[in-house]
DNA sequence: CCATTATTTTGTTAATTAGCGAAATAACAA
DNA sequence: TTGTTATTTCGCTAATTAACAAAATAATGG
């Protein structure tokens, strides 16, 4: 889980991510839209298939990019965890924080 | 909003960020329970400051740290927004991708 | 086997980061 | 003013990261 948050700390890999979020892509067509290089760019994917983000598949000479979508879920969930849904409790600790 | 998540990818910054949650501290309570050098916890509480994730207060010559929690709130709805609720529009993508 | 297309790996460089100890600052107390 | 406590800033080093171009790999078609 710790390199989950490294790999979104990129804001190139962020793009990546919510590129897939719509749709399937390979890697052609991502760099396309992306201003690095394509080597710069595997890169990119490496750490993300490291973290477990995204899989890929080859088809031909052509690789296709998806999000795993568990994995994701399982990301949101710890940040939840370590934020906590800030309701109520939150809220009345606030208070009485600006209170003092 | 980008420096946040870079705030976020260093586990030091997430474990004081999760102390912070359940109360406020001085840098100095915080500096007992990791095992990094002061000078080193002062620098991540600087990115945790510059990215608005916590605040601090000098009382005496005492410096007490809080979560930010708004902007915590800001931080968990990006994640949301990056990645969707992942309910039955994705559950749906995903089946399909895996029948493929 | 040679060429082509898509992508990755390798080697390199520049920039950023995390860590430390030592010195500096801030606030107060004696 | 001198000392004490809490914390930060300053230099510094080592490690990691992001970027690129060039070479390598994979898969197919001729």
């Amino acid at each position: 889980m710790a390199d989950r948050f490294q790999a979104l700390s990129s804001p190139v890999r962020r793009k990546i991510l919510t590129m897939l979020k719509t749709r399937d892509m390979t890697a052609g067509e991502i760099a396309d839209q992306l201003d690095v290089s394509k080597s710069t760019l595997s890169g990119h994917f490496n750490v993300l298939k490291a973290a477990d983000l995204v899989m890929n598949e080859r088809e031909n000479t052509t690789i296709t990019y998806s999000l795993n979508t568990s994995v994701v879920e399982d990301l949101m969930a710890a940040v939840f965890d370590m934020f906590g849904t800030t309701t109520e409790d939150e809220t009345a600790k606030q208070k009485e924080r600006t209170n003092e």
